[in-house]
DNA sequence: ACTTTTTCTTAATCTACATTAAGTGCTCAA
DNA sequence: TTGAGCACTTAATGTAGATTAAGAAAAAGT
């Protein structure tokens, strides 16, 4: 069974002809490491569900300073949702961090599926609940915990990503700088 | 014709009966200002829409350090997302800053209007993506601005509030003490 | 009207984290 | 196999914003 069919039947029931028609309206693709999907200033027209592999969203400042916003490893969606619901251009990056088989789902195929199954509303609605109540909890960790306590608590969320992805992309996420994120991190071993 | 169906018609289109329907799953409340709706630690059973009046949710810190996650004034939905959802304690508390008219859906009739009328959960998906929309860019400002540039685009975004709110609870909503957000509004004066 | 409480301001001091810079050790393409 | 990037570290210095404290102004309760 597809993963992203064991993925919607957590939430939502739906018969074995409707499995077959959501299928169809997908693709699955293969990316190398270090493909961008979506790049900044374009228009979103696909969210991506990972298979296997993983992938991270990120904007950049006037800068150049990257800002993680998201990660995404098997069984997560991944996609820029400000652009792909407005349909206006964006501001994030979507690049693949480790080589990656990933479930495309245009938008066009979205809202097709929407009309076909409406329990698909269902499964959504509750997909972004929880993105948003994870986003919630995520600011107000933000607004008032220390960089070190939002560090323990990545840790104990995310317990895989440490290993694979790039500490500095890790101090990105959790919002410092790669150099103090090291120093951090020293620090917090000597305890 | 009710401010809460007016709202839903923006998404969805209600038929008179499903209007009806709806409404009579909703009670409309009164409440004055400084009402706790919620409470921190408690289990949330109902979301708010909010006619008229002006509410916020926020958490507090170990230190006694409140942090408003949420502002909610005509027009707006307010409820502990995380705790509604979930149906376990939840950290925040929703307050009443100006008399207020809300329309209360309790967790249960949602839930039935979602089996009654699956239009619904169209409506409440647009709902929570434009919410988590509004969330993640707002994460990625606390990551990437500095607190005038954040005290800017909250003015621009909810010009109507910077009136009514206390300045101490939009300093803690764009992330800093009022203290600092005191000086630094006298510094933009300057200019 | 008066007291109490809360909000806002100002200013001195402090600190978590940023910036800059220089050096070390990978890794991976030619 | 080498060297050209990256990722990570360390350290000196800088700063946005926190903390503490105290007074002024506004709001709210009686």
């Amino acid at each position: 069974m597809s993963s992203i069919l064991q993925n919607i039947s957590k939430h939502i029931s739906l018969t074995p002809d409707e499995e077959l028609l959501f299928l169809s309206k997908t693709e699955t693709r293969h990316y190398k490491a270090k493909t961008i999907l979506q790049n900044a200033g374009q228009v979103c027209r696909e969210g991506y569900f990972v298979n296997s592999g993983l992938l991270r969203s990120f904007n950049i400042n006037d800068n150049i300073v990257e800002h993680v916003l998201s990660f995404a490893c098997e069984g997560w969606w991944i996609s820029d949702m400000y652009s792909l619901l407005s349909q206006k251009p964006g501001n994030l990056f979507i690049e693949v961090l480790e080589d990656a088989e990933v479930v495309v789902l245009s938008k066009e195929n979205q809202e097709q599926l929407y009309l076909e199954i409406p329990k698909l509303e269902r499964f959504f609605r509750i997909l972004i609940e929880n993105s948003l109540v994870a986003n919630q909890e995520r600011l107000m960790d933000n607004l008032s915990l220390t960089a070190e306590e939002r560090f323990d608590k990545f840790c104990k969320k995310y317990p895989t990503l440490i290993q694979k992805v790039p500490q500095k992309q890790i101090a990105s996420f959790i919002g410092v700088t790669p150099e103090f994120f090291s120093k951090m991190k020293a620090r917090m071993l000597r305890k």
